[in-house]
DNA sequence: ATGGGAGTGTGATATTTGTAACACATTTAA
DNA sequence: TTAAATGTGTTACAAATATCACACTCCCAT
């Protein structure tokens, strides 16, 4: 149970962002940390309940998704191990999680007491530095996606999407998609019968090829055609 | 001058993000700042450009946009008195501007040494809790958005932006809204001519009534229900 | 293995919205 | 004061996309 305490001292899968913390700081956030594992489809934390944890996914994939109009659900961003989830909340009077968050596959994740998060920010200006870094970095997504999303149709916002996959989130080529279609579609911000229909005449043109959930991209060039305006 | 090299200690509107420094803090910060008027219509930084500076909003009004798909200009955000602009790039090796900064009424700003505000934060992980804060804030927007934007349709888009302006922006209800039919659907993500339109339709209603570029709210209950999805 | 639920493909139809084209209004600069 | 530039209102039309309805497939638990 020592080994458990010293979690975070020991911990193989450290984020950068902690990694600025010397070992009496690493303990006292090893401390506040307690893991957690979920299965596929699970949901980790709901929007609007509670929020006393920054989540720490060190394993796995997990979507963050917000109920929109008619209830419908918008899924914001996909993370994956190394992501910070809920850190918008740090500092605030009333916590209440903005999003929900589900595993996509299984899942360990880190819920970390987000008092003793804050003390550790505001006593240690480097590492809130580096926080603020994390905080910059994941804003940029939205920015993009907020500019492309409202400006593009719905195959360029397709083609944005098969980007992100490849590149931000799995980083491999053929990859998995763990998502639904209708999943895809609220990524997306459309329907779900829009999202089969340009899937196949993607595939049809040679853009891309599906074997069950998984997808590889085959012509980027053209690709990135269509995301510019296709 | 010695006055002008003071004058962030001496600034009586001072940020509530920077009120926690100390008189020392204050005067180095005095010595990284440089203040700045912008006319309507003046751009006060332009997207990809090297960026050196964060950028205190004094008073005015600013728009910040990035251009899109076929040059379109989206429109990201209306900033006022005691926003800062380009926060997001503290931090990153290679600082470009995100987007473009122009000013939408008379407008006056600091500019503050990039690095001189990076090496404060270092020093002062209280400071930094605060701008985290700021920054935590300011992106709950972009998430808004980016779920309304995509979920809902013209209408409710519009809708939103009324109370964007009402709410966050100018704070009162007749407002003026300085921006053009243009601007307007760029913020929106639409035509002119359906901003137009919508906005006729509106009046038409009685939900809102135009005079010039003046817009008042009249029925916020069926604005709403728009915006629910309308 | 089989029934039910979740996920999916596909067509017909309706709606929303962008596009193009033009006249008119308002501001700016000479 | 006038010309030019910029902004605005309005229409008809075409294109994109959502919606609805239904059948089909896959998986998983009994």
């Amino acid at each position: 149970m020592e080994m458990e305490k010293d979690s975070c001292l020991n911990c193989t899968i450290k984020s950068s962002v902690v990694s600025i913390l010397n070992n009496r700081e690493l303990k006292e956030l090893g401390k506040a940390c307690h893991q957690t594992e979920f299965q596929k489809g699970e949901l980790i934390f709901k929007e609007d309940s509670p929020a006393n944890y920054i989540i720490y996914v060190r394993d796995g994939f997990v979507k963050s998704s917000k109920r929109g109009i008619g209830g419908k659900d918008y899924i914001l961003s996909i993370s994956k191990k190394g992501a910070y989830l809920n850190i918008n909340n740090l500092n605030k009077k009333n916590r209440q999680y903005f999003v929900s968050a589900t595993a996509l596959t299984p899942t360990k994740v880190c819920f970390i007491d987000i008092e003793k998060f804050a003390i550790l920010l505001k006593e240690n200006g480097h590492f809130a530095s580096e926080v603020i870094n994390y905080i910059v970095d994941d804003e940029m997504n939205y920015y993009d996606r907020l500019v492309n999303n409202v400006q593009q149709q719905v195959p360029g916002r397709l083609a944005n999407t098969l980007f992100y996959f490849r590149y931000q989130v799995y980083g491999q080529n053929p990859f998995n998609l763990n998502l639904t279609k209708v999943e895809l579609a609220s990524l997306i911000g459309t329907s779900r019968e829009s999202v089969t229909r340009l899937l196949k005449e993607f595939q049809d043109e040679g853009l891309i090829e599906m074997q069950k959930n998984t997808i590889a991209i085959l012509d980027e060039k053209k690709l990135q055609q269509i995301r510019m305006k296709g």
